[in-house]
DNA sequence: CTGAAAGCGCTTACAG
DNA sequence: CTGAAAGCGCTTACAG
């Protein structure tokens, strides 16, 4: 029942270990005769090296590291699952393994890194939700380790990433809420030291200016990328004069929030205030109303990071995978035309 | 620059590498003295041992391993990225990893652990969604290894695991809705090869005979865990005649679908049809109207698998570790009175 | 109490 | 083309 060895196989076929070794390697200098004698057996025992020995032996790690996002809402951390499914097949199709990192802060997420680098327990790394200055990039970089990020940071000329273009879907959103006749059109973002963050408000006020509507800094929030965040932040915006008619959100957890702010002060969603969030959850067809999104694209994107950061192990040059696709408009019901006067934005003394 | 390793520790203390080794791990026929020499050096040097060389030296894998769920909807699967999270910190307590299997079959799922566990990749196993008959815990339990479920399946006596008891949550369901005045209580489960599925199914049953309400098994469907097979399921049992008057999901998602089935027929939910759905995700505080759901514990579910998983690799008996939580009643706006005479089920009639 | 040696299961220069 | 040997970085009986 014992797992069968290198040392068995070698005295099964009366060769020594190392024979055997590089005949299994693909080593040229064994003769073609005896190289498939060895795999021949090899399969008919049914062995397979010990990657611990390997490891040692080689110092490679045939593992790769994905670096979970910190512990926050589990609704904006719903791409995870999806994402580890398809960067597991990938490896697998090689034979690969998968590490999970979990920390709480960022320098511990680098002396992890740090530790599973330096003692070869891994040979490549793919990292979420990059930092516009990113510690972990840093040190990869500093080490010269593969890796691949999802998404993108300063810096990122130099580094294999793959990601999505939101500042073009900011400004695509700000462009069809303009073609509906919305001129106030809210912003609520996320914290700008993601990288995402910044690219998307960037958008946001490039394509308010490209068509001619003003950049009002009160229409502009920034929060948490949770529901609750874009709710409160959706609610303080939703109450200046003049209020917004349409809200972008920098995330679809916030637009729901961003919902939810808008029935409080009793209007309807994408009739007296329009939302567009970002994301393209599946969850949002069950908003009220149904929420629409800049959508990722559905593409496979857990697959796409494996296969790049192999490709890296192989020594691909970062530059050659530098991926950017595009978000797609994902229209459901909470973009409306603009309503003829703005917002009822008188809910409040209303109700005094 | 290079990382320290037991030679040069060695070496700097002028001790053999036998004995710096068995200082470190504690060996009781250490010295007093050199044994804290030895520490503080280490402490000093940065010293930490390779797990590559330990792990093939002792044949023990400071790692485990958890199976993702079957690609599948990712809404039913929003429960992995905090379990990962909680199970991660748990490890990270003691300094060990945490590696992903992923695969698209069950028997690939148990070609996976054989090689992981053959080669002593990792030292237990964490495994979610069990079927009644599952081929990987009957690997596991046959190979002497340890591991711990996440759910029950058949034998579940002879293994450590984590559950929530929705045999009862159903129960407990039916209940609410038997005294909101509900006769006519439908019920859409999920494929019975899912233990969990079993389950609450059977919770569905009992508190139907229980309340001296009729078991009428055309009020009683199969579906998918994601909300387009809930939103079919439902539709099914809506046009029913007498229909029922309120309809108990095993899943969130499909509860969703049951709303959006019940809107479909123009009727409102938690008036003309309650709905209850399990889960108690977040998400459902955003359905049209927020849902009612048997919500899971809060607590730390992937910690608290981390925990007892070390323990039963410290050599705990599996079955001092078996829990059963409670779920609890969520009541948001779907759970209402029955209607006086049914639901107005004559919808598609009236549109004819 | 400590050291010297063997071993974990591989790979890979180095001879021949 | 193949074998013998050293080495990856640890741990652990076995002596003394």
């Amino acid at each position: 029942m014992a797992r069968t060895s290198l040392k068995m196989l070698a005295d099964h076929l009366h060769l020594s270990q190392g024979t055997v070794s590089r005949a299994l390697n693909g080593y040229t200098d064994i003769s073609a005769a005896t190289r498939l004698r060895v795999r021949d057996a090899a399969r008919d025992m049914g062995y397979a090296p010990n990657p611990t020995a390997r490891r040692l032996a080689t110092g490679i790690a045939e593992a790769v590291a994905y670096v979970m996002p910190q512990r926050g809402d589990s609704m904006s951390e719903s791409f995870v699952t999806p994402l580890l499914q398809g960067l597991g097949e990938a490896l697998a199709g090689r034979g690969w393994d998968l590490l999970i990192v979990q920390a709480a802060t960022v320098p511990e997420e680098v002396a992890a890194l740090r530790r599973l680098t330096a003692t070869r327990q891994i040979g490549g790394v793919v990292l979420s939700r990059p930092r516009k200055s990113d510690a972990r990039i840093d040190f990869l970089r500093g080490a010269g380790f593969p890796f691949v990020v999802h998404g993108r940071s300063e810096g990122c000329a130099a580094y294999a990433w793959y990601d999505v273009d939101s500042r073009a879907a900011f400004a695509e959103a700000v462009g069809r809420l303009a073609a509906l006749g919305h001129r106030r059109i809210g912003f609520v973002g996320a914290p700008l030291h993601f990288t995402f963050a910044q690219d998307r408000r960037d958008g946001y006020r490039a394509a308010l200016a490209a068509h001619g509507l003003d950049a009002d800094p009160g229409l502009e929030a920034v929060a948490a990328l949770d529901d609750t965040a874009g709710e409160a932040a959706a609610a303080a915006l939703l109450s200046r004069d003049p209020a917004p008619t349409a809200l972008l959100c920098a995330t679809d957890p916030q637009a729901l929030g961003a919902l939810a702010a808008i029935r409080a002060r009793g209007m309807v969603p994408g009739r007296d205030v329009s939302v567009i969030g970002y994301d393209g959850l599946s969850i949002g067809r069950h908003a009220n109303p149904p929420l629409s999104t800049m959508a990722q694209p559905q593409a496979d994107s857990g697959r796409r990071l494996g296969e790049m950061l192999l490709a890296l192990v192989d020594g691909g040059a970062p530059t050659d995978y530098q991926e950017l696709h595009r978000a797609e408009f994902l229209r459901r019901d909470t973009d409306g035309p603009a309503p003829e006067s703005g917002p009822p934005n008188n809910h409040r003394e209303k109700n005094r």
